[in-house]
DNA sequence: CAGTATATGGTACGACTGTTTCAATAACGA
DNA sequence: TCGTTATTGAAACAGTCGTACCATATACTG
């Protein structure tokens, strides 16, 4: 009886409104710009999320969930040396492809620092994608417990992530991960 | 002939405007509310600025004159060891007394990548307050032209930043300062 | 067909935005 | 006091925002 639901049309519409977020930033989302981009009305977009601001928690989970599954696919083998895992994964976070994502990143971040309320969980959500990466290396550790060195380690690409998307001297920042990692041979 | 001008009252606005900035965020930054917090009046705003991304303008290029003075200040000597002057630099930036500045530096570095169009060249001229720490220390280098140590140095100070001020772990990066300085010791 | 639940379009509301317009006030020199 | 210039208040303008309301269309069951 009734016409039947079709949860796709949100699956279809979160889709497209995370490529649109991360094309276009979370700053000046409105809805009317995004409905339209996306062929649909502010009307639908309400009735899909009840509100903007779980449109945009939704967006962000579904960014996560992108940039996720996307790393582990492309995550060097469990046999490499913390070196080489280390080198991929510069490689594959300041890739081109990335930069929307990592734009995103620093986004929510800086957003989060302003105005926590408003990121309930969310932002370490987002953040966390750093965290997940930290987790990959496990090693290069000087012991069991040392979380000194991912978190040195981390710094270290999240810092040159920020050089090269203000800069975009992708040179200076790939010689420098090298000279990280030659510092970081005993 | 004629009332005469009163040109210490744009400063003052000025001033006043950069600690509601600092402590507000640039983010949702709106006359209205800002004029009432000054005790003052949107009308006197544009005013003094012209316009809105002016007085932007203006707010930025103040913030960063006072980290600039700020930092010459509490330099610590060219006498000391690149190590000294770097954890001095660590323990300047990461104070308490900075994160309204080192928060407003990731904001505008993020809204940068997302509208570039609105930075002319303030982008650059904020983010470049890490760029003046990083001439701080042109030596523990490898070479005249070794532009990678201080470069790496600056990413492992903006990461530990972004780290501190996300999860407000100070201990643990700390820790990784120093577990840095000990990597770069020969 | 009627009944019913979901999916939409259109529209308007109230609050906010940066900015402008017009008029009034204040402080000076002559 | 008058002219002149700087300063200020009040209000309005044109626009955007998120959202709510009401009607209609659509797709299904019986």
């Amino acid at each position: 009886m009734g016409r039947p639901p079709d949860p796709a049309r949100r699956e279809r519409t979160l889709a497209r409104a995370t490529d649109y977020v991360l094309a276009h930033g979370l700053a000046g989302l409105s809805l009317r710009p995004l409905a339209a981009a996306l062929d649909t009305s502010p009307r639908m977009l309400l009735y899909d999320f009840e509100s903007k601001q779980e449109l945009v928690a939704a967006v962000l989970a579904e960014a996560r969930r992108r940039g996720a599954t996307r790393l582990t696919e492309n995550l060097p083998p469990k046999t490499a040396s913390p070196e080489e895992r280390l080198r991929a994964i510069w490689a594959w976070m300041s890739a081109p492809e990335r930069a929307s994502y990592v734009r995103l990143i620093f986004e929510v971040h800086a957003d989060g620092l302003a105005h926590p309320e408003n990121y309930p969980d969310q932002a370490e959500a987002i953040t966390g994608w750093f965290d997940t990466l930290g987790a990959t290396f496990p090693d290069a550790t000087t012991g069991p417990d040392d979380t000194v060195t991912p978190t040195l380690a981390m710094a270290v690409m999240r810092g040159l992530l920020f050089d090269l998307t203000t800069t975009g001297d992708r040179r200076r920042t790939d010689l420098a991960l090298d000279r990280f990692c030659e510092l970081l041979r005993p």
